[in-house]
DNA sequence: CGGGACTTTGACACCTCTCAACTCTCGTGG
DNA sequence: CCACGAGAGTTGAGAGGTGTCAAAGTCCCG
């Protein structure tokens, strides 16, 4: 999941395209099921698979020596993650919530030779993600604390809100230093426009994980606007 | 061209992975010459091309409604260039530096029918530029003012730098505000910044187009360490 | 020589980071 | 049952970096 703007190609924030998939032939395809805090691959890893995430939330991440951390996004059921650099995984992936994830093969990505349409759905995936990922470089470079938390917020809420009432209400498993790390951020800053958001009355929290958006015109007005 | 950053598996800052490219059958790649200036396509146009740049340098453009830019890479020879999203692409690409760039019908890029060899080129560059995303990713997220200056010049030393006795020089053909927009910054930041730089004898300046690197320990030092 | 675009420099404001303290939750163990 | 500690989140004060606004300087090209 990236933080993307809508445009007059995409109009839907966070909405990702549905990307035709045809029932695995004879469900041949393998899952695994991953725990909370598990850790699916590491940089540096030979990539066997390349993985479609089924159901939970896991956290893609790029780490420095000096420990500087970038989250580079999080993968949602329909994401597909861990494309290959040579061969090898550039990015560290931990499941922040428990799900499954759906295991292909790497050479389904490189060759067609053994799955024309596993291969095709691979590599559009590829192209998808840049498209995605452009949208999310707007996003680090140019907007403010305020208007990347509210487009991050909608980005999650078009993906995996749940209705509650007439309001959505949106599950963070991440940490706020996730989301800081994700949006180029620090915590402080985080937990203190989210406290912005709350006493303005544009989001409530249940409790630190567990957003409940008040006003989606004001969160879409800070995040796009201006 | 991407801000790249050096890793154990990857030491080298900006030098992208040379990618095998068997000589084109007979020849039969279509080349186009451009001129600086010109536009190569926009937003939305209908993707009919994939391109690889020769010679020259391109920039790559997103746009939003209120005038907010980000530059999203250059092209320099040896990138491939405009990965479509659903049959169009997704950014500008203007010509900041007159070149040449070899035509590739998309068709390659989605099915290996017609040229199995192509096909691999192009899907695996797609894989490449995914690793590539991310890495900015952090710069972009990361990074101060005089960090991204300095990863941006090291970046492009390795990538197009020519020696010049003991130094090496680089030549920038975009402006300020384009080097501005890609790293996420304002004009007057990257001026402030080259200049000082410049004060600091870590760089001098032919004129604004032209830098010649005299201490690269130095801009390695601030570009990666802390 | 003049005009316009680009670049540089300065002053100032403000946003975000840093450092620090406090709260809250939760689990452990006395 | 309460004390305690660890970890995450929140809040505050202050500093500093970067953006904004403005003006001057530079270069290019007619």
């Amino acid at each position: 999941m990236y933080v993307t703007v809508p445009n007059e190609f995409f109009p839907q924030a966070g909405k990702p395209i549905y990307r035709q998939r045809q029932s695995d032939k004879q469900s041949r395809v393998k899952e695994r099921a991953l725990i909370t805090g598990q850790t699916l691959f590491r940089e540096g890893d030979r990539a066997d698979y390349v993985y479609e995430v089924v159901s939970g939330v896991m956290r893609l991440t790029r780490v420095l020596e000096n420990g500087q951390r970038q989250v580079i996004s999080f993968g949602y059921p329909g994401d597909v993650i861990g494309f290959p650099r040579n061969g090898r995984y550039h990015t560290e992936c931990d499941v922040i919530s428990a799900g499954t994830v759906k295991m292909y093969r790497r050479d389904a990505l490189h060759s067609c030779a053994t799955d024309v349409a596993l291969h095709k759905f691979l590599t559009e995936s590829a192209l998808e993600e840049i498209a995605l990922m452009q949208d999310h470089f707007l996003m680090l470079g140019r907007k403010t604390a305020k208007e990347k938390l509210a487009s991050f917020l909608i980005a999650l809420m078009n993906r995996a809100g749940t209705p509650l009432g007439q309001y959505k209400k949106i599950k963070l498993p991440m940490s706020r230093s996730d989301i800081a790390d994700f949006l180029g951020l620090t915590t402080e800053t985080v937990s203190r426009t989210v406290s912005e958001f709350r006493h303005k009355n544009i989001i409530a929290l249940d409790d630190a994980h567990t957003v409940i958006v008040l006003e989606e015109n004001e969160l879409l007005k800070i995040a796009y606007s201006n």
